[in-house]
DNA sequence: CTAAATGCAAATATTTTGCAGGTTA
DNA sequence: TAACCTGCAAAATATTTGCATTTAG
């Protein structure tokens, strides 16, 4: 089933219509890797037709975290970022505190740490959801004082 | 030494100056526990002194950030929230997603974590600026399905 | 005395909302 | 056709900035 069944699909079950507008920024987010702006998104959904509003971005965004297709974080930059889950596993992000590089790691570097916490404090955490603040190999390498 | 006497010394190191505002903001986080909202902060510097403006204390919020006595996080909701750190020693916060209670937890726990994410892929976790999402015991329990 | 900080008001930036008209099912 | 969605513009929020005045050192 690819993503935009799967999109359909809930806009079906739950009464909501399948518009261009929605397609499209669905499509671009799709294309899009990692975590992006809503400038970012809106932007590329302007090459596709201008004259779609920032607004429906928005909404569409509200519409597709509902649906668990989107999620998003602010790293404290008062940036929201987006990212598109689709139908791929989940992954951790590792995002670069200098340079803002965003990798992607397995979950499963961080399944024994997530069952550490649970069994400490009965916290379950969220670890599709989850992105870590740090320094890079990069970074890290050229900021050892 | 105490977080007022660290603060000062930053201050003057860097030319900058001890003002009663910056006083009455540095004291009022001192005794606000977790994270807290701009609002919150600002309405209990207003019950010191009522003429201190808004404005000041988002300036005196990014020079205590500058100088590691504070840290932001935005947990996707809006509403960015600012924690005191002190000279305490750091820690990680577990915050629920459906209750939005906050859990402080020991870095320690995440120690082996952070060291297994440098190991395979050399990124460099800043741990004591982690805010995990999840859910809380609490809401683990009502919510399992 | 002088550079730095404040309060105030206005400016920005970001996200949300009301509504008239267009569109999907 | 009827409820839903969109674009537009205006509103609501949150944060930042310019500037005259005050104040710490």
């Amino acid at each position: 089933m690819s993503c935009e069944t799967a999109f359909i699909q809930q806009l079906r079950e739950r009464g909501f219509r399948l518009t261009p507008q929605r397609e499209m920024i669905l499509s671009v987010l799709h294309d899009m890797e990692g975590l992006v702006t809503v400038d970012e998104i809106y932007s590329r959904v302007q090459r596709l037709s201008s004259s779609v509003d920032i607004s429906t971005v928005y909404r569409t965004l509200d519409l597709l975290q509902e649906f668990d297709l989107v999620f998003s974080v602010d790293p404290g930059d008062g940036q929201r970022r987006y990212e598109f889950l689709g139908l791929q596993d989940a992954h951790l992000h590792l995002v670069c505190q200098t340079c803002g590089q965003v990798t992607r790691v397995e979950l499963e570097v961080a399944q024994a740490f997530a069952e550490r916490l649970r069994a400490s404090c009965g916290f379950q955490v969220a670890l599709d959801r989850l992105s870590l603040a740090g320094l890079c190999p990069a970074c890290a390498g050229s900021a050892n004082n």
